[in-house]
DNA sequence: CTACATCCTTGATGTGCATCAATTGGATCA
DNA sequence: TGATCCAATTGATGCACATCAAGGATGTAG
């Protein structure tokens, strides 16, 4: 069921071929106001390399965060995806959430000793990570990255609230549609293409995280196919008649994320 | 110190009889920590009464907050409890989240301009309001205060991690298992009875938030009773095995909210 | 290239829950 | 106290989606 870890981080990982990969640029990250503040655009060089660590490569299935060890770090997604998930007593994963680059992930266990859920690495993928235990090494900063801070909670706090959209009022049809839309405003956010790119994971996992069937998630996407709202071939995605599938997800236009 | 309960706590300051109301002490509110940085233990008498407007009564099925408003102010609900909603395409409320005496209300809006949905008393209550334009008043306590209020996102943004949980792997047997715990882990963290309580929202709100049928609710209420795992008598419900419905939710028991 | 493993799709069947319908129960107010 | 109204329960039926089963597509290793 799962690959090894271990020997999915191989030598190459640096020279992803084929396809060109989505990175984002700082000025487009999540971290990118708190870099600043750590000291981005001052004269203190090795400052911020010692609070952000930059651009460390993870292994497709590699666990970032799990679940339970101390809080220490928050993560930037630089490119790639991950996946958060926790595990249920009958020893299945939920999926919690996706991350995208220019996303933050980590913060729900701020204010925490551990983090609560692990995170996963769904494809080679590369980070910045903020460490915490560092940060009275900005002294007098301190509060601007606070401010930062804030500002980035409040963005994932509001963020947050698709998910009760996404899953509550809502049939199989209306779930998927949804969901196409909230990944494509996400990578809309950070500058990415939002409506040509690849789902970045398994329908297993998109089944989980909506609480369908791995079966109905296909025929959901094939239905959209046949209605030409939409074109898939397996993980490639283009949507078509965006304002379509806005109608079928039963959302009004004035819930942005 | 901090003893200015004075014009608030009288048993019925509007005539509610038979029961008494649930009120969260200054001490267990999540805006306390931002009470005493807003200086409510500084000779500053009215400089918190600027910022934090106490104490004021919300009618029932009136709402604190209108989505698309202009962002000005958080809330704590004091006593009572609140819904938050969004208005769906075909007229329907999407049920958000539920709202609880020490719980904060708003903070979604913090990065905004707008606040992305509604709030609305599922009874008689009374909540505190923080005043975010007045917040300059702070002077330099302001970066207290953002600690606290990165405290207070933190926890939020972990809270929201019941959602997926709660809707995405299970089935309605579980969904209402773990909807009950999760009411009764938010009552205890705040140190209000969370064994035997009075759920204040409907089954047509339960069910809205669960994306069940009322009628499905109902059933499942039934059979818990039937299990001896709880009793129902309308609104107000005892949890007889609280271990048996952890077992049932599904969930293990290191997901604490 | 072939072989094997995964992932995805497609079809057939069963069931959990929505839906429809009717009754009961609980609040509110005269 | 009883009349009214809405909330909650309970039962009967049908459908949407899960489940079971099999076949195709895609990728990776040899």
């Amino acid at each position: 069921m799962h690959t090894n870890e271990r020997d999915t981080c191989r030598p190459n990982s640096r020279t992803f071929s084929r396809k060109k990969k989505n990175v984002v640029e700082c000025d487009s990250c999540g971290l990118y106001g708190m870099c600043q503040v750590a000291g981005l655009d001052e004269p203190v060089p090795d400052l911020i390399d010692e609070i952000v660590g930059r651009r460390e490569e993870v292994g497709i299935s590699q666990n970032v965060i799990t679940a339970g060890t101390p809080f220490g770090e928050i993560y930037a997604v630089k490119s790639g995806s991950f996946k958060t998930y926790v595990t249920l007593a009958n020893g299945e994963q939920q999926i919690i959430d996706f991350y995208f680059p220019g996303e933050l992930m980590g913060l729900e266990a701020l204010s925490e000793r551990n983090y609560p859920h692990s995170v996963e690495a769904l494809e080679a993928s590369t980070v910045c990570r903020l460490n915490f235990a560092k940060l009275d090494l900005l002294g007098e900063r301190l509060g601007e990255f606070q401010q930062q801070l804030i500002q980035a909670l409040s963005r994932r706090t509001r963020q947050d609230q698709w998910v009760p959209l996404l899953m509550g009022a809502q049939n199989a049809e209306q779930r998927t549609a949804t969901f196409l839309l909230s990944l494509s405003d996400r990578f809309a956010e950070h500058g990415l293409p939002s409506q040509r790119f690849k789902l970045p994971m398994s329908r297993h996992d998109i089944a989980n995280y909506l609480g369908l069937a791995v079966e109905t998630v296909s025929r959901m996407f094939q239905r959209f196919q046949s209605m030409d709202l939409l074109e898939v071939h397996g993980r490639h995605v283009e949507l078509r008649d965006m304002e379509a599938l806005r109608v079928m997800s039963g959302l009004n236009n004035t819930n942005a994320t």
